[in-house]
RNA sequence: GCCGCUUUAGCUCAGUUGGUAGAGCAAAGGACUGAAAAUCCUUGUGUCCUCGGUUCAAUUCCGAGAGGCGGCA
């Protein structure tokens, strides 16, 4: 099997399909991980975040996992630089990178390069969003209207996120953010293989309510239970998991029973993965399989290697 | 056994003074310009429990039957 330089492999598939188990069985002899998980990069999120076994990591090199604490905000931008020093870095040793997780948006970030908007300034949200409290949303939208009506006309009104991030940009630079531009083509020089995991939904569901069980027995409880200790709230970055997230929300409902709580966290994930597939479905050139079918897995990698 | 209430979307229930019905939740589909496990949008045909009667027309009224809940025996 020849190393072409510019090898590059991406692996992802929505929740609970089974990337993990297909790193370990074909990707052991002479790949390196990047990480390209949204929740996975932050420590202390280990059992919530599915995050591959410690002897894994022991066995195939992993970047970008456990680099922050759940506290510290992160994005997009930040993971396509510190995973293109990654994979650099993992070529410079003669090994493949395998970019792989579940955060559809970084890897439609890493394959096509990042938008010319700048990045997002925390003291500026922290502005909008006081304002968009005080004014309420409609205001907020009209407001944009006035000074990037292009991305009014995108954006629903209902997006709080969305239009605070359009009003942050304009406050920040001064021009809308319609007007900078987004790439549609991949980066130069850019050519991976995108293995596409797809399970029915049936199975899918299944395994997600098996996982979610699993992580119950491992002791999700008390890692929870760890990270409030840490002083963790709902507001921390690494809280906005699944997994995490529904203990806040159902301690806020007053009310709390193990069996809601595992029952939300299930029925989250379900719709996080067919939000995921979603998004996946609409980067182009992707080869989908079923995670079970070998033949069609080494297949791929063969011709794309050889 | 008798009496009362109840049976409508996957679930909880509205409703039609008789012209074949609609909310919430669940579910399905979609969007995605540096927080993305986020945020947001769209989508409701279902023997209105069954059988019979009245009626031009019944899910709606009447009768019988069946299931559920409660009370009395």
């Amino acid at each position: 099997m020849k190393r072409n330089n510019a090898s590059l492999i991406f692996l992802f598939g929505p929740t609970g399909v089974g990337k993990t188990a297909l790193l370990e069985s074909y990707f052991s002899e002479g790949y390196s991980v990047v990480n390209a998980d949204s929740k996975q990069i932050y420590r202390h999120l280990d059992i919530g975040s599915a995050k591959p076994e410690p002897s894994l990591v022991a066995r195939i090199p992993h970047y970008l996992v456990d680099i922050l604490d759940p506290w510290e905000d992160f994005s997009v931008g930040q993971f396509v630089h510190r995973a293109d020093e990654a994979v650099d870095e993992i070529r410079l040793q003669g090994r493949i990178p395998v970019v792989s997780g579940g955060t559809a948006f970084y890897f439609k970030h890493f394959l096509y390069g990042l938008p010319e908007s700048p990045k997002s300034s925390a003291s500026v949200r922290r502005e909008i969003n006081a304002l968009v409290q005080e004014n309420g949303l409609t205001w907020a939208h009209e407001e944009l209207a006035k000074v990037d009506p292009v991305s009014a006309e995108k954006i629903h009104q209902n997006d709080t996120y969305r239009i605070t991030r359009a009003l942050e940009v304009f406050r920040s630079t001064g021009c809308p953010l319609s007007s900078f531009s987004v790439p549609t083509l991949p980066r130069e020089g850019l050519t991976p293989l995108i293995i596409g995991l797809e399970r029915d939904r049936e199975e899918l569901s299944l395994r997600i309510r098996q996982r979610v069980e699993q992580m119950m027995e491992q002791g999700l409880m008390d890692e929870i239970g760890s990270l409030l200790a840490m002083g963790a709230t709902a507001q921390w970055p690494g809280m906005q998991g699944i997994g995490y997230r529904e203990y806040f929300t159902l301690q806020e409902s007053g009310g709390f029973s193990v069996e809601e709580f595992k029952e939300l966290i299930v029925r989250n994930s379900i719709r996080y993965a067919k939000r995921q597939m979603t998004f996946f479905r609409s980067i182009g050139g992707v080869s989908w399989i079923h995670p079970d079918d070998r033949a069609q897995l080494e297949s791929l990698l063969e011709t794309y290697l050889s």
